[in-house]
DNA sequence: CTTCAAGCTGACCATAGGGTCAGGAAAAGA
DNA sequence: TCTTTTCCTGACCCTATGGTCAGCTTGAAG
């Protein structure tokens, strides 16, 4: 009854180790940062030897570097939801979900993505200079045609998108002094809440009509 | 005409150093955060030896409990803009050109005050417990007046502080991924059409009226 | 059942980094 | 000028931490 003895096939134990290690050190890496965080604390998360961390990832560096990587692609993904839009309501307003989602699911990811970000982007400068400015170039565009097409006010599109980053990602990075102040663990409710005051105040901050 | 070799008063041999120590450590904190900071990165930024440092500062935690205060000083300070206004446009323009400058004048700051929240207020918890949430308190009164007086939209304060927070710290913590995509470091003009993009967007966002 | 490669890990190493301290220099005061 | 207090710092200590490695275990293939 204790032990779970399912024997692991070769290909599933790597898969299942590297997840498990990759998921024990986002947490870590939030908590403390990279140059706080210890492979030894990683380890002991993730139930197995420090060494072990070691047979899977090179060093401390590349570790962080996957775990950044992974929110890098959460994020992106979350875009999809904008594109497919007829417009800023149906458009913003499906991002604005979407990026508080990944605010509560995905909470350690964001702060590791803040405090990378932070620091100068270190380790994802050059996705900074590609894939994120190419996403961004694209958004502009978008947002720029709902504009010219009357459908919501003259806003500059990039500064909208800092505010929608900013926004919504505070949920997540600033989520301790949000339960404070709050004075418990946001609920479900809370959770709602929260994301009908962004996207409300946005939405008509923007003059989106439609 | 090389050594500026005037010979400092006893109080004031304290005082700047002091000083020169803090703004090093403030630097030095964001960039690096708390963990990937070390005492003799600072010492040189400061051009002391590192034993100095621990002459002024007992430890580590100290320097950084004193440079997080800083900044909390500056933040809590930049409300006043706020309270002897008569109106949400007054009131909120003005705190929101404060928070700006803020993020402009105090970058580094604004990133330890944003790393030490991430990390779960280590240091500050206390402060976030009373000072920061009779403050809010305060504001989160002066809004809803604002509301029941008809002078803007009936939106959650709370949301609305969280907002002010955000998109205004945005410009500081993310200022690199902002300068990456810019393309170039933030000229004043820059700063202009921010503070200009974050105050219309907001105010006809809460839908103020005066 | 043997062989091989992948998975695993305790023990070890080297260095970095926070912190200490004894003793010297330099203001301030008497 | 002598004494006291503050200021200063090179040299040192010790722990923590990233990383290595030799040798073991275990799944897979034939």
């Amino acid at each position: 009854m204790a032990d779970n003895v399912r024997p692991l096939r070769r290909n599933e134990i790597r898969q299942h180790n590297e997840t498990l290690i990759l998921q024990a050190a986002e947490k870590v890496f939030a908590e403390a940062g990279f140059g706080g965080a210890t492979m030894q604390l990683i380890a002991d998360l993730a139930g197995l030897p420090k060494a072990n961390l070691h047979y899977y990832f090179a060093s401390k560096e590349d570790l962080y570097r996957q775990v950044v990587q992974n929110i890098f692609d959460i994020w992106l993904h979350a875009a999809e939801s904008m594109d497919q839009a007829s417009g800023p309501i149906e458009g913003i307003g499906a991002y604005i979900d979407a990026k508080m989602e990944i605010s509560r699911r995905h909470a350690d990811g964001s702060k590791v993505w803040a405090s990378e970000v932070m620091h100068g982007a270190p380790v994802i400068q050059d996705y900074l200079e590609t894939t994120l400015r190419d996403w961004t170039t694209g958004r502009v565009g978008l947002i720029q045609r709902w504009i010219d097409e009357g459908k919501m006010a003259p806003v500059n599109p990039e500064h909208l998108l800092y505010m929608l980053w900013a926004t919504t990602q505070h949920y997540a990075d600033f989520g301790h002094q949000i339960e404070t102040l709050n004075g418990a663990p946001m609920t479900d409710s809370d959770w709602q809440a929260a994301k009908h005051s962004v996207k409300s105040m946005i939405l008509r901050g923007i003059g989106a009509i439609e």
